[in-house]
DNA sequence: GCCGTTTTCGGCCCGACTGTTTTCAGTCG
């Protein structure tokens, strides 16, 4: 069925309004009224109602950054699909330049000079312009601008995207291992989004305290995973390594090292939040440290050494990573409010694990031990059903044999538990991939949709509420079936969901498995709020794969979610206790 | 275009690097 045209679903508005943002810039307008756009933008993205029943209550002027202007653009999209506005700033400006726009390098200035001397609106004819030396015929471009652009150009087609997290992070922790030893350097940090642990990550920052930069900004350009010197300054360094990923470094003196610290982390926006607090109370925060308003060039700071320090004298608590979003940290740390957020060290055992049995890499006995070695108490492993050809799901026969493996290894490694429970299946038409009879059998069972992703909406919904009212599923896995970079969500509606589960006791599984991230962080308050019960899970696939419960548990984490939330920071006997279901 | 514990008008975070410049505009994060 196609989708609805008419009714622009919150994203759709989102990007509509991104896109009048970056006409208005080219056409000149006032830069505030671009920036209100996007920031309007960005708070539609994070909002957890459709817009359409904002409109309905006349609520929609409680979105932070929509007024009358902006709201009328809402409305009309929501009931038109078009908005007069947008449509006068596309026919105002030739729809080409917001492509190269889409160039790094290349801005709104740069943009209109290209189209307004050469009627250039495609990257391949700009290219060829680049090419054939036509660019720097035109003022404020020469020949070295030129072959940024074409560098670019060819960067933007070799970029797949996004980077996951555990790929970025592992670009960031081989260049960090070189910092240090090649300069010994102590004071040396992630920041940025990757610090956040923010679902991908566009370009990895890392921050390192010193009074001597030259040595540190050569061995970084010099690494050898760098592929290209995107700049190369006195204290800050941007580099490309493979798959077009991009490493920034940023030098400061040691004395500024938590304001460098906190100014790279970010987001962008919690940054601008806090130097709006530090600015009505006549200070000024920048990277080097905070200051009474004219005293920065004194060097006389308040606060800068470490983020506590800085966040304490805003008369704020520090506020972990992976909040930093302004979605209300700031306010909470200024009403000392902050939740206790979960923890990796808070987890007890992991609920959703593959072994070599079925697609993992790894025997049950290898996986347990290393459970075990982590600290856990216990450990699901959760193998698929047979409906899944292409992962040799368990049949009736290996079920029994896996229980009597388990029992033998339960004896040898006990207090630490192994839980036989099973990846199962929800077939399309919303039967579970095994009788109820198997079922019973397992000590958990987790459901989840590996088929069928186009399903329309109402019927993937029931099919999916319809496996979490079953009385033998214990979890639902991976929600959204999102493959990040890759695969779309399926559609279904959430909200229902969640409320079923909150309804059943059915929890809601938040995968960490660096594709999926899946609850996505941006739920998770919801399905709290709401009265469901979350697990933290890796969906291991092999040993080394058991350590992406770190990564489940920072999007809960980014998800505000309290050891409260999640079923499996509790010990064995209080976690299967705390399932409502027999 | 939005917003208000300085303000209903006049601000809106702040600084580094690059390239093309004799002092700065453009871009980025």
């Amino acid at each position: 069925m196609p989708r609805e045209a008419l009714h622009l679903d919150n994203d759709a508005v989102a990007h509509v309004l991104d896109e009048i943002a970056d006409l208005l810039e080219l056409k000149g307008e006032n830069v505030f009224r671009a920036v209100t756009y996007r920031a309007a933008a960005r708070s539609i993205r994070d909002l957890r109602e459709p817009l359409a029943e904002l409109i309905e209550q006349k609520r929609l002027k409680e979105i932070p950054k929509v007024g009358p202007s902006v709201g009328e653009a809402i409305e009309q999209l929501v009931a038109t699909g078009r908005s007069i506005r947008h449509e006068e700033l596309q026919a105002a400006v030739p729809t080409g330049l917001l492509t190269l726009l889409g160039v790094p390098g290349v801005g709104p200035a740069t943009a209109r000079a290209i189209y307004d001397h050469l009627r250039i609106t495609t990257i391949d004819e700009l290219e060829q312009a680049a090419k054939d030396g036509r660019l720097r015929q035109l003022p404020k471009i020469q020949t070295k601008t030129e072959e940024n652009i074409l560098k670019s150009i060819a960067a933007l087609r070799q970029r797949t995207g996004r980077a996951l997290l555990n790929e970025a992070r592992a670009a960031a922790n081989t260049m960090l291992a070189w910092l240090r030893q090649e300069t010994g350097l102590e004071l040396l940090a992630i920041a940025g989004s990757l610090r956040r642990f923010r679902e991908t990550i566009g370009d990895v920052d890392i921050v390192a305290g010193s009074d001597d930069a030259p040595p540190i900004m050569a061995a970084f350009v010099r690494a050898p995973t760098v592929e290209r010197i995107l700049a190369n300054g006195d204290t800050k360094s941007s580099v490309l390594v493979a798959r077009g990923m991009q490493i920034d470094l940023r030098v400061v003196p040691p004395r500024s090292w938590g304001a460098a610290l906190l100014y790279f982390t970010g987001s962008k926006e919690h940054n601008v939040r806090l130097r709006g607090i530090a600015l009505k109370r006549k200070l000024l925060l920048n990277e080097y440290g905070l200051y009474r308003v004219g005293a920065e060039a004194r060097g006389q700071e308040l606060a800068c050494a470490s983020e506590e320090e800085i966040y304490a004298a805003l008369e704020m608590d520090w506020i972990p990573p992976e909040l930093r979003e302004d979605r209300g940290e700031v306010d909470a740390a200024s009403r000392h409010a902050l939740p206790a957020l979960v923890a990796v060290g808070d987890i007890r055992g992991d609920l959703h694990t593959h072994t070599n049995w079925t697609d993992g890499r790894d025997p049950l006995e290898t996986m347990a031990l290393r459970a075990k070695a982590k600290g856990y108490g216990y450990l699901a492993v959760t193998d698929h059903s047979p409906g899944l050809g292409m992962t040799n799901g368990l049949s009736l026969e290996r079920v029994q044999a896996r229980l009597a493996e388990a029992a033998a290894l339960n004896a040898k490694l006990a207090p630490f538990r192994i839980l036989v429970g099973t990846e199962v299946d929800i077939r399309a038409n919303g039967k579970l991939d095994y009788p109820d009879d198997v079922l019973a059998r397992f000590d958990i069972v987790t459901a989840s949709v590996h088929s069928s992703f186009s399903q329309p909406r109402d019927q993937m919904t029931a099919r999916i509420v319809g496996a979490i009212r079953h009385p033998l599923v214990t979890a639902l896995s991976h929600p959204t079936g999102r493959l990040l970079e890759r695969r779309e969500p399926y559609d279904v509606d959430l909200a229902a969901v969640i409320a079923a589960a909150a309804e059943t006791g059915t929890r809601i599984e938040i995968n960490g498995g660096p594709e999926r991230l899946d609850l996505p962080d941006t739920w998770i308050p919801r399905a709290i709020a709401n009265g469901a019960t979350l697990v933290a899970s890796s969906d291991a696939h092999a040993i080394e794969e058991l350590e992406w419960m770190e990564l489940a548990v920072a999007t809960a984490r980014r998800g505000w979610a309290t050891p409260g939330a999640i079923a499996n920071t509790r010990d064995l006997d209080a976690m299967l206790a705390s399932r409502k279901k027999a």
